[in-house]
DNA sequence: GTCCGGTCTC
DNA sequence: GAGACCGGAC
């Protein structure tokens, strides 16, 4: 197997993309935030949200002691707002448990809310400097790519894990800049369509050019629309609940242009049943 | 209209 | 292991 570590290496030195949480002393909160806003938000829609987050939030206990309503006002419109009320659970377990500091051990940052195989690694390689491998979608496709020959990667897997860290050289510091070097590859030029094979670091190497670029299908489910689905009616229901500020809106006010009332109930139940809203006397607000 | 994505729940 | 979940960019 080829090593493809050195040109990677090389290849991020002189492309990497400046990010404000790739910034020497950025802090491990930083980048706690900052991966938990890029978990499912793409990174220019995330730079000025971070940035108000952490003016706002610089600590773990700054945020623990804000309320999870403000968590879910200051996350605005990043998308998935449960990602708002977990990041502020994790805050509450991190001054809880580990006084006010970001782990970290890999183990003690799975047991946080919202914190998966990804985050985990990705704080203790990128804010702490140890040695594991950090597998995104990205990197996953690089490898499908120019280990396996494959057009597309498999399911999510913990083979992925193993096949990352074969990779890794024994060097922490250099094992680390091999994994971003591999996210940022697969976000820059190994991307799912129209790949930039010429400009590829890996093309000497790679097995899915060698094999001549074959259509190895996707499995990937296609997303349903959005118009008019369920994810949309919760959208408008926590828009309202957000700009009512500190009120809470009598429940027949709630989204009460919606043209299809059975859905709109559904949105509300759904909230509910995941903290983001509260339903008191006949009103709903965000959680308290 | 189509695409992007990590974690949780069941 | 499968399905739910957001909103903006293109």
């Amino acid at each position: 197997m080829p090593d493809l570590a050195p040109a990677l290496v090389a290849w991020y030195r002189d492309n990497a993309r400046d990010l404000p949480w790739r910034a020497p002393g950025f802090g491990a909160w930083g980048v706690l935030v900052s991966e938990f806003m890029l978990q499912q938000t793409p990174v220019n829609r995330v730079i000025p949200h971070l940035d108000a987050w952490l003016a706002l939030w610089p600590t773990p206990a700054a945020l623990a002691k804000a309320s999870p309503a403000d968590a879910v006002r200051q996350w605005a419109n990043l998308g998935y707002p449960r990602r708002a009320l977990w990041l502020h659970r994790a805050a509450v377990e991190i001054r809880d448990r580990h006084e006010g500091i970001v782990p970290r051990q890999v183990d003690q940052l799975l047991a946080l809310t919202g914190i998966g195989d990804y985050t985990a690694r990705a704080v203790a390689v990128f804010a702490y400097g140890d040695h594991h491998p950090v597998v995104d979608t990205n990197t996953r496709r690089v490898l499908a790519r120019a280990i396996d020959g494959q057009a597309q990667p498999g399911p999510p897997s913990r083979r992925d894990l193993a096949a990352m860290d074969a990779l890794l050289p024994a060097d922490a510091a250099t094992s680390a800049v091999v994994n971003a070097a591999a996210m940022e590859l697969g976000a820059l030029v190994c991307t799912a369509r129209g790949p930039r094979c010429t400009e590829c670091p890996l093309r000497a190497m790679c097995a899915w050019r060698a094999a001549g670029y074959p259509d190895t299908g996707d499995t990937r489910r296609r997303q349903a629309r959005y118009e008019g689905s369920d994810r949309q009616a919760r959208g408008a229901v926590l828009k309202q609940l957000r700009e009512a500020s500190e009120h809470a809106v009598p429940i027949d006010d709630v989204a009460a242009d919606w043209p299809d009332a059975l859905q709109r109930d559904r949105a509300i139940d759904s909230l509910v049943a995941d903290g983001l809203a509260e339903a008191v006397r006949g009103e709903l607000r965000l959680p308290r």
